[in-house]
DNA sequence: CCGAAAGTACGAAATATTTCGTTGACATGT
DNA sequence: ACATGTCAACGAAATATTTCGTACTTTCGG
């Protein structure tokens, strides 16, 4: 059989949080100094602030970590794309009012996919209809 | 003493905020009962919650606000799809790197687009090859 | 060994956001 | 006129989130 789930959904990231995973989701693993000089360009943050924030996650099981060395080495508990794809769902929820459709049609009307993304999104689209 | 400064683009709304606009794009307008009586169901809130927080969006200039009635109306002051766009760039700021493709292959792979979302998808994509 | 540099831990302040109680005004039916 | 219900206004408590100072520890070069 599968694996065993863990024992609670984590909580939905805070905006904060959500800064320092998507700096770990491009690091795949990384020390409080590595995710503080990706995000220091972006905006102003402090690296406590950043290491306090980081540690708050790791207690809410957001992200795992391995303090076998001194500078800790942190990653994401969850797959980029489970993570993902729960905030989409919140998102398409709280301003589309659950049409997934509409914001698909929104994000397609800024006119910034690149033309690789516009031929997977058709070959999805084909497959969607396929399937039903 | 003057107006209030104009033309500053008004602040991202809280989560809150939010599902009220939502509230309001599908009503166009209507009074705080109205809104708590759409808010209701989705989620236990209380009324003067709602007003308060109605009142608040509507010294942000988030919302327009029709005072002459005993109950007051209020509606959205900037049309659905534009605050929808901004929130859009955000997200897909934070969650996918900029990515808007990324955040579209995600939002339909979860399969929850209609048909007639589909198809206009695809006019959408043929549109936007046209263009470039 | 000593001092500086770089880390972690952690409390708590500062902010931001949400929530609600209370008050007084107005409206309506009797 | 009065009782009852509805509403806006507003202060402030309750929560949630972010931010940072400080203390202590470890590492490293001389």
């Amino acid at each position: 059989m599968g694996k065993k789930q863990r024992q609670s959904t984590p909580s939905k990231p805070t905006e904060g949080e959500q800064e320092i995973l998507s700096a770990l989701w491009t690091l795949e693993k990384a020390t409080v100094r590595q995710v503080h000089t990706e995000l220091s360009p972006k905006r102003e943050i402090g690296y406590t602030t950043v290491l306090k924030l980081m540690q708050i996650m790791f207690e809410k099981e957001l992200l795992g970590r391995d303090d076998s060395t001194r500078s800790h080495v942190y990653w994401p508990r969850q797959k980029a794309q489970v993570t993902q794809r729960r905030l989409v769902r919140d998102f398409v929820q709280k301003v589309f009012d659950g049409s997934t459709g509409k914001l698909v049609l929104n994000a397609l009307s800024t006119k910034s996919a690149t033309p690789e993304e516009i031929a997977e999104i058709r070959r999805m689209l084909d497959e969607m209809e396929n399937d039903q």
